[in-house]
DNA sequence: TCTGGGGTCCTAGGACCC
DNA sequence: TCTGGGGTCCTAGGACCC
């Protein structure tokens, strides 16, 4: 039998703000200021009835005194590796399942350290909340599913252990779309057969799948809900990235071909720059437009080399955007994924030498993420960026470069013209 | 629910082959 | 050229998660 522990930061981006600014502690706060909606509201702020689904507006007339937060994600995710850490110093088997949840595979420690489990997983609740000032819900079970309903089975603060003693009791209390894995769809098509409780969906024999439309994953969830370990823990993180992602929204909306090229260009950059820190190469693109009507149009293109580089990433785009782009359509967002990643290191050589011929740039590249680093994100861009970065008004023809410059320790902004020369290759 | 951003995994169906 | 049957690979897109 496993011992799975989950752990759950509560109200984890509002909590780390209160550990952050002490003036805050004991005060409702909501973060989300700069999007206008809220995305963390702290336990203060739930119980005078903000909810997640509220506009600041709505959230500011119930409750005035409110302390509304832009997010900082540096934060959250820097006390989200130390959240890491504390719970590797128990077991190496975690995994790092979001910005506020992770897993641990604690079979086998009630020997080591003489106790039960559900001490061990008690006792690294009460040091995550000793050095992170946060507290967090915790559920212990046999597998991943259960440990989660376990975990948010008592809200904030709470320790939960299922055992095959209380399962069928907290499963029929639980509501089948609480489940982990069961979305929207899935939990509609099980309200129409008549499903209501989680207990529900498990008391089902394996036959009843028969001619359901359900597929694998509904599988797995039905038979860790009976206490089978099925779903592994993904422990090497670092390894495992399947995919990068850069999107962006952009208001208002827009028809004009040369503008949402320029904003995919901008999020060509910025997922290339976020694969160099990563140090993977693509071998595959996925680019789509989103329209004002919420449809997506993809295009995937296979690269002939790995890279990195936005220049070529670029260059692929330009041929097949009018794959994705229709005349006379507005749209709303951009986006650009790189898929089928490999490590940098592990670059195989070519033929006719592009890999050599790639060195240069990754010098120029280099520098670039340098300068990025040292003055801020997009100090330097590539041209076709410009007026996705840029106020409308501000652009003008032939205008391709722009750069910051730290000057006496003060920040200033100083536009440079550079006429455009072309694609580099 | 008039709607942000970053991910993973699975399936249906078409293309292609024998 | 048409027809039947079977298999694999790939891609688009849906569903789900935080």
């Amino acid at each position: 039998m496993k011992a799975i522990v989950h752990f759950d930061g509560d109200s984890f981006f509002a909590s780390v703000e209160q550990m952050l600014n002490h003036t805050l502690r004991g005060k409702p706060v909501v973060t989300g200021g700069e999007r206008g909606a809220a995305t963390s509201i702290s336990y203060e702020a739930k119980r005078l009835g903000i909810r997640r689904s509220m506009t600041l507006k709505e959230i500011r007339r119930i409750c005035p005194d409110v302390h509304v937060v832009n997010s900082d994600y540096t934060a959250y995710s820097i006390y989200a590796k130390r959240m890491y850490a504390i719970v590797r110093r128990y077991t190496p088997l975690v995994e790092e399942y979001s910005i506020d949840e992770c897993f641990a595979d604690i079979t086998g420690l009630d020997a080591h350290y003489a106790l039960s489990y559900e001490a061990i997983a008690e006792m690294i609740k009460d040091q995550l909340q000793a050095e992170l000032g946060v507290t967090f819900g915790v559920g212990l079970a046999s597998n991943k599913v259960l440990a989660k309903v376990a975990s948010k089975y008592r809200k904030p603060n709470g320790f939960t252990h299922i055992s095959e003693d209380n399962r069928v009791s907290i499963l029929k209390e639980t509501e089948i779309g609480d489940i982990w894995g069961i979305g929207r769809a899935t939990n509609r098509y099980m309200q129409a057969m008549g499903l209501q409780t989680a207990y529900d969906f498990v008391s089902k024999d394996e036959s009843w799948f028969q001619g359901k439309r359900l597929s694998k994953p509904h599988k797995e969830l039905w038979l860790e809900l009976q206490g089978v370990f099925v779903k592994t823990l993904s422990v090497n993180e670092e390894e495992s990235i399947a995919s990068l992602i850069v999107s962006r929204t952009f208001a208002p909306p827009s028809k004009e071909r040369a503008f949402i090229l320029s904003q995919l260009s901008k999020n060509i950059e910025m997922v290339c720059a976020k694969a160099r820190r990563h140090k993977v190469l693509a071998r595959e693109i996925t680019f789509y437009l989103k329209t004002q009507e919420f449809t997506y149009k993809s295009v995937e293109c296979a690269l002939s080399l790995p890279t990195a580089n936005p220049i070529v990433i670029l260059q692929k785009v330009l041929e097949r955007f009018d794959e994705a782009y229709k005349k006379g359509i507005e749209y709303r967002a951009t986006g650009i994924s790189l898929r089928r990643l490999v490590p940098e290191d592990r670059q195989t050589h070519d033929l006719f030498g592009e890999v050599a011929a790639s060195h240069d740039t990754k010098k120029l590249l280099g520098a670039v993420d340098a300068m990025n680093k040292r003055y801020g994100k997009q100090t330097v861009f590539l041209g076709s960026s410009l007026s996705a970065l840029t106020k409308p008004e501000l652009v003008r023809k032939n205008i391709t470069a722009r750069t910051h410059f730290a000057l006496g320790g003060e920040q200033r902004k100083k536009t440079i013209d550079i006429p455009f020369l072309g694609i580099a290759r």
